[in-house]
RNA sequence: GCGCCCGUAGCUCAGUUGGAUAGAGUGUUUGACUACGAAUCAAAAGGCCGCAGGUUCGAAUCCUGCCGGGCGCACCA
């Protein structure tokens, strides 16, 4: 539909301006009153020497006289367009119809990592915000035409993981999580937790922990096995908050099997020069000229710091996937150690370069009464609050609902999701976000229970007829106008939302799209209106594209509320 | 000390590469169910876009300074 215009108004400003440039420049007015589209001629003035108000007013009489136009005129710099209605319907429900509209042609492979949690302790609701971003740029970047694998580390070694097992042994009494039906995960953590307790009592516990790390290094039989357990106990935790949340990973990588390789390329770069030995030892890489510090990646000792397995862990995806991007979904506290990342991989120049690796820093989570403290207990672990936030949907359900206790839990699990995700993807991905618990429960205005709510009504209706759909056009009401016009801005939206690698550029869009689709509903009879067939046409289309968007947020669809 | 990010309605947030009169939701007040689903719709009220300068046809958006808040700057991970 935009398409159509801009070829028009190239025809007529040829060579001053391409068809890209116009795309560009063409603008949806603030008020719909104004125009469909509107062409700011403020830039085109200065190449051709005449006002904004001459230029808009030539071109609007050039173009009045298109079957596409229903008016174009001139206001104060703009050139303002109405679409003709009949033509515009048509066109876009023919468009919206189709399977895979608004998919996308990009072919690059893409990488995108996240979730990567620790293994003493299970997800938080920080977790949840990490994965919902993960899983729906994957998602996007996907439908924009893009390979996507999915990853995830898992950092499963380590002193704070030493903390868990040693609360365990020393105090655990052989005790199993199947024992008190603790979640395995929430069991680890409960010892974690313990660890900080005691370490409080116990000033040589913090130590302790240090040597059974050192145990687990030279592989101590015991230490190990320990280890194993409790690891698998962990692992088995986060597959069901995994299954529970609906994400998966196409590739796993765990930090025990890569901590200790990437040696050799800085030894390599070493080598070549790129880093430097310092007297006293350790291998450094200095990066005083782009405005970072010196970092060290080599210790005195000769083992290597945490970047050093970054810096293998990219080479080595870089290997498995070929990537053209590598995409790390981690929070903005992280936004320094990536540039060093960055850096250092530009400084090897190998395939894996600094500008291939992206770092996708997304905001914290503060609760209303401040920042989440696991020490001071104010953490909100992700499957509590799932299964708290499942019962209050519940609730609602059964206030309008005769269902039985399996269906009620589904659909109310379902409803508690949406909610959950919508609330975590609506800010925009780089912004600290205060997150209500409360608002999340909510269930009217910009949530996701609004948004279904909204799909569940159009498939309502669809499921009551059985009058064929019928795209020839009829006489559009300013509702129906608003609807289509918006339905088509998803073509837009969906490249946006890749490009910026922003989900909430596509949910702030779908409250929009649901919002025009109410007032339309509330306005214009369906089933009970002479076109009918066009309307039914009009509700299925608003039904893909909402459903489509659901999709891409990782949202599961319900036909029914 | 050095660096990065954020300040928009009481609260939570939108606002595309600078564009027309700064928008939603929520909360408050009020109206609409004999209706294709009222988890909906409609209306009112609510703003020195942190402050002060600058850039230009035009600034919430770009630049400088200041104020307020957050986060980084380990031979930790």
């Amino acid at each position: 539909m935009k398409t159509a215009l801009i070829e028009l108004l190239a025809k007529h400003l040829a060579p001053d301006l391409t068809s890209d440039e116009i795309s560009n420049l063409l603008e949806i007015p603030p008020d719909e009153t104004l125009a469909d589209y509107a062409l700011p001629c403020f830039t085109l003035a200065k190449k051709l020497r005449k006002s904004p108000a001459i230029i808009a007013a030539d071109l609007a009489s050039k173009i009045a006289d298109d079957p596409i136009i229903a008016e174009a005129k001139a206001v104060s710099g703009y050139l303002n367009v109405f679409l003709d209605r009949s033509w515009l319907s048509a066109r876009v429900l023919d468009l919206a119809l189709a399977p895979q509209f608004g998919a996308g042609g990009a072919h690059e492979t893409t990488v995108v990592e996240f979730c990567s949690p620790n293994t003493n302790k299970p997800l938080h609701l920080g977790h949840l915000r990490n994965i919902a971003i993960g899983e729906s740029v994957s998602r996007i970047l996907s439908f924009n035409g893009n390979k996507v694998y999915k990853t995830c580390i898992f950092n499963d070694r380590g002193v704070h993981i030493c903390k868990s097992m040693l609360a365990y042994r020393d105090f655990g009494g052989g005790t199993l999580p199947g024992d008190s039906g603790t979640k395995p995960d929430h069991f680890v953590g409960d010892y974690y937790v313990l660890f900080a307790k005691k370490a409080k009592e116990d000033p040589t516990y913090e130590d302790q922990a240090q040597q059974m790390l050192e145990q687990w290094e030279v592989g101590d039989a015991e230490v190990v096995a320990l280890w194993r357990t409790m690891n698998g106990w962990a692992f088995e935790g986060f597959r069901e908050t995994f299954d529970l949340f609906g994400t998966s990973f196409d590739r796993e990588y765990y930090e025990s099997q890569i901590y200790k390789k990437g040696r050799e390329i800085i030894l390599d770069g070493l080598a070549q020069g790129l880093f430097q030995k310092k007297e006293d030892g350790p291998v450094v890489v200095d990066l005083a000229d782009i405005g970072l510090d010196e970092k060290v990646l080599l210790r005195s000792n000769g083992t290597s710091v945490y970047i050093v397995q970054d810096i293998y862990l990219a080479h080595l995806k870089a290997k498995e996937f070929n990537y053209d991007r590598s995409i790390y979904v981690v929070g903005n506290e992280q936004e320094y150690h990536f540039k060093v990342l960055k850096a250092i991989l530009d400084l090897l120049d190998t395939e894996c370069t600094g500008g291939r690796v992206h770092h996708l820093s997304h905001g914290m989570i503060e609760l209303p009464e401040g920042k989440m403290k696991s020490r001071e207990g104010t953490v909100v672990d992700a499957d509590d609050f799932i299964w708290e936030t499942a019962a209050l949907a519940a609730e609602e359900v059964n206030k309008r609902w005769q269902l039985s206790e399996a269906e009620v839990k589904e659909r109310s699990l379902k409803i508690a999701l949406a909610a959950i995700k919508y609330q975590l993807l609506k800010t925009e991905t780089g912004k600290n976000m205060v997150f209500n618990p409360k608002e999340a429960l909510r269930f009217e205005g910009d949530t996701g229970p609004y948004v279904l709510y909204s799909y569940a009504r159009a498939s309502s209706i669809l499921r009551k007829s059985d009058v064929p759909l019928d795209a020839n056009p009829w006489e559009v009401s300013e509702f129906e106008v608003r609807l289509l016009k918006k339905i088509y801005l998803f073509t837009d939206i969906v490249k946006l939302a890749g490009a910026r690698l922003t989900p909430s550029t596509l949910s702030n869009y779908l409250f929009d799209l649901c919002r025009n689709f109410n007032e339309f509903y509330h306005e214009c009879p369906v089933l009970r209106s002479e076109v009918a067939g066009q309307r039914l046409a009009l509700v299925t289309a608003f039904r893909n594209v909402c459903g489509q968007c659901l999709e891409l947020l990782g949202i599961e669809k319900i036909e029914e509320m």
